[in-house]
DNA sequence: TAGCGCTCGTTGTGTATGCAACTACATTAG
DNA sequence: CTAATGTAGTTGCATACACAACGAGCGCTA
């Protein structure tokens, strides 16, 4: 199963340049991006970009909570990094620890009021951003293929814990 | 010179829901990425994936060397970020700094032999994962077209401080 | 129902990073 | 030439994060 895609494989088992220009300019467009976005939120809202990613995520998911294992992996941090930044929303007032009846171990993070009134607040100059700085360059269609390529990116990482190194010990 | 594109300004200054979903997707791959071809190449050749950046610069530039402040823009890092950095590969026997004659406030940051060897030994494992887990899902014409995209995001957010904010009372 | 392995979330610890203040040097204005 | 202003790099400090170890609780197995 994995020896018809071989010959593949091999040819393509470095990069081109267009491919490594395009990682770069990934790169590079990731930090120019999220500095931006997460400055104009710190200083026209004082909101730091973490606290606003798990606003968002909780304010999409049913009942407006989410375990922390599930909202650290929404907002793609770990367990332990979210335990500390639900701490200081905690004491911020933004959201609220809940037992889980059904589950003595678990813990649900609940968004307050405050707290979803300070993502009304907070989304519009955000999602201004995203637009100005990222959707501007973007056409509809272009947007929906990134989604799709990126999409795909992700897929191939997930799950799987093959190394690279694997990849090629398999291949030959 | 402003006002001649209000009102196309004004009908996207808010992002569509595919510009959302690239834009989330963005992010995510980034994170899984990174963190894959950071851990690999921690894991199959001690090296954290922001001193090969560094090491790759220092190869690309002429005489095998930058400036610290030149160094830290390449690598996209503070200043006192990168003087930690070289700090540390310095301590590794990496690099080197080396006074510049002719400006004595400038350090050169450059290549030892060790570290070029390093380079060597890792580059190989740092772009097969580049193009398992990237280009391999890229069209060569994507590629060049990623690029160009996220390029001109980049451009975009160059220099100008502009932010969304003023952005918006300016279309206003 | 007792035991074992797993999962949930927290904690201790180490590390990487940014910002602001600082020193040393360079450059420009007068 | 001197004073003022600017720039290069480092340092003190605060912060945010990951990893590993842990305690508590779950659920399967016999």
């Amino acid at each position: 199963m994995r020896n018809c895609l071989d010959y593949h494989r091999t040819m393509s088992s470095l990069p081109n340049t267009a491919t490594i220009t395009a990682w770069r300019t990934f790169l590079e467009a990731h930090v120019r991006i999220t500095e931006r976005l997460g400055a104009e939120l710190q200083l026209e809202r004082g909101l730091p970009l973490s606290w606003y990613d798990v606003l968002v995520q909780l304010q999409e998911a049913p009942g407006s909570r989410l375990r922390m294992t599930e909202l650290a992996g929404a907002v793609l941090l770990s367990k332990s990094g979210l335990t500390r930044l639900v701490d200081r929303m905690n004491a911020d007032g933004m959201v609220e620890r809940c037992p889980d009846p059904g589950d003595r171990r678990g813990t649900f993070v609940q968004l307050t009021p405050a707290g979803f009134e300070r993502l009304r607040e907070a989304a519009p100059v955000h999602l201004r951003g995203v637009q100005h700085h990222f959707g501007q360059h973007l056409s509809d269609v272009e947007a929906r293929a990134l989604a799709v390529t990126l999409g795909k990116v992700i897929s191939g990482l997930a799950g799987s814990h093959t190394t690279a190194a694997q990849f090629v010990t398999d291949s030959a």
